[in-house]
DNA sequence: GTGAAAGCGCTAACAT
DNA sequence: ATGTTAGCGCTTTCAC
């Protein structure tokens, strides 16, 4: 099972076998009797190569099953059409599907995506990952870190290199991308509302994190301004475990009719305490999530949540990190509307 | 909102700044009063470098914020320290987390990680991303698709390039690392027999898949050994969706006590359509599902299931292709093991 | 339309 | 311990 393992410890081998394929435009030329330039020429689509030329130039490519060398280009033109993504928490969903816009979209540019994932999300890390990032060859950078360490003060990124901050802080003198949190809060909130709940309970997201904080400003703010009572929300790690947890606590609370949690993944933690505890959803209790992730519908009940766009949150980021490398000047703030997806754990406020 | 999406359309950028850190170890050569092959010295860390004058180059390269040319380096040396991952389903949890394992383990070993996701599992896109990632710089790349089109017969990759195939055919003329699906199906049938359950029914992931077919095998080769009866498996698409069209057919057959899905969310739909039908798991029927994703513990009730250790499986899959880097021959099979991971929605059978 | 020359930033090989 | 030379594969510039 672990017959390689020995070699994970290794930084590197120190015996290689040189690049596999050492078929270079040299190799091509003298096949095809041009020179190297014509082969560059075709190589690039230029038009000013003849017709027969071009055509040899190919025959003798596929003969010899050339590719051009990425590095060497890189190094002559200085572009390497490759984008960087730092990235805390691949098991996440919002972030894995928000990464998997961003390349399909880096694809379809002609970029190819480098990831750099961070072990924590300390400065000290993204500072480091961000540095082997800019020793990797990427013409810009996207950060996938959603926590207040991303402060534009708290972290110090070498200055130069283009980089789009996704889901991070508002005051930012980066350019950031991001989903509109204020609003998915005060949708979810006003649906419950909406259903006669005379108030609602919050189950939070981790302090730490940006946009749980967004979220929780945002309830409390709706709340507010309905005039109805506010409660200290409980806060969970994004976790069904936490959901869980807080569910728990939740569930002897007859007073409590509505919670909105950060996630749907709490929600479920929630759901999960209570059919324990023997409270019907959404009868005796609504609850709504928060990101749609696609196991939401199966949930029993069916989830209520906030649906967040990450396809185009994606696409907005690597737009606006193309805009950067193309020249333009950092700041900005790119918000992407949220949407209510009404399923069925959420309903009117029970009678007494 | 979509200030930007224009720009997506065009095929990367005409004007573009240089490199934006021309700093070169020229210029660290000139302002540490040494020559450059010394300053390439000190940033490879050879020892061969008096410790004053080393200082100084490090002095002059902080004070200039000096990154080394990754694409130079490359270019001379011929090797990237980069692997290439093609993907195909960013969304599905194994192959998220398989990734996430490969990034951490490369990560550690010094490598980079080009992400190369594919729109669809055929052979023309998994060629094509193939090619683009030879252009890329890689030493290297894993396939991170599951379908029968993977048959070594089917899809040509160019020879000479390392390549590692995850959860794919057994007789592939490639490396293959894969997780032990015959043993998890074998594992999540016989728990149900042990329980008493007469016959275990099976929802199959899709036909196209590998490991779908491997665990479909295996459930129906243990029923055989067992001598209960087999029924033909009912075929879902890995989804919550499918699962929940398959337990509604099965809710009503009262004779079907257990089933066997082929990963948890399909198990979580069957969960659902028991529910809305009214049978209760598992004192009615049981459930097992498939993988052990972090949300089946808050699944109603929480989901018995077979673990795959996927960190365990990515770092094999990361040495194996170090190993093929490092000269060795391709071919073989590493195989994971998985484990019965027992919660509540499994059970004795019913009486009648 | 095509070719020759130069050089991107780096490291390996050979000086000293 | 340090410097000098050469050249990786490619594109740009300038000839023809």
């Amino acid at each position: 099972m672990n017959k390689y393992n020995d070699d994970l410890a290794e930084p590197g081998f120190k015996t290689v076998t040189k690049r596999s394929n050492p078929v270079s435009q040299q190799d091509v030329a003298n096949l095809a009797g041009v020179s190297k330039q014509t082969v560059s020429r075709v190589s690039n689509g230029l038009t000013n190569v003849e017709e027969a030329t071009r055509e040899k130039v190919l025959a003798a490519m596929s003969q010899l099953g050339y590719r051009p060398n990425s590095a060497a280009r890189a190094l002559r033109s200085g572009r390497f059409h490759n984008i960087g993504v730092i990235m805390f928490n691949l098991s996440e969903y919002g972030n894995v599907k928000t990464l998997d816009a961003v390349a399909s979209a880096a694809t379809a540019a002609g970029y190819a995506i480098t990831l750099m994932p961070v072990a924590s999300a300390t400065e000290k890390e993204v500072t480091g990952a961000f540095n082997r990032l800019s020793e990797q060859a990427v013409d810009g950078i996207v950060i996938l870190i959603e926590a207040h360490m991303l402060d534009a003060s708290d972290v110090h990124l070498p200055p130069g290199v283009p980089v789009v901050i996704v889901d991070s802080n508002a005051d930012s003198t980066y350019t950031v991308v991001d989903a509109d949190q204020e609003l998915g809060a005060r949708q979810a909130t006003e649906h419950l509302l909406a259903l006669g709940h005379t108030s609602v309970f919050h189950v939070a997201g981790p302090k730490e994190s940006f946009s749980a904080g967004h979220r929780a400003d945002s309830w409390r703010r709706t709340l507010q301004e309905h005039g109805t009572e506010v409660a200290e929300p409980l806060y969970g790690d994004w976790s069904v475990e936490s959901g869980y947890r807080a569910g728990l606590q939740l569930a002897p609370l007859n007073e409590i009719t509505a919670v909105f949690c950060a996630n749907d993944q709490m929600a479920l933690g929630v759901l999960r305490a209570m059919h324990e505890f023997g409270r019907k959803v959404p009868e005796s209790i609504s609850v709504v999530g928060f990101d749609d992730t696609p196991d939401g519908a199966g949930y029993w009940p069916p989830l209520t949540t906030i649906r967040q766009d990450f396809s185009e949150l994606g696409k907005q980021t690597l737009a606006a990190l193309l805009h950067l490398i193309g020249g333009a000047k950092p700041g900005g703030r790119t918000i992407i509307p949220t949407q209510l997806v009404e399923r069925s754990s959420t309903g009117p406020v029970p009678r007494p």
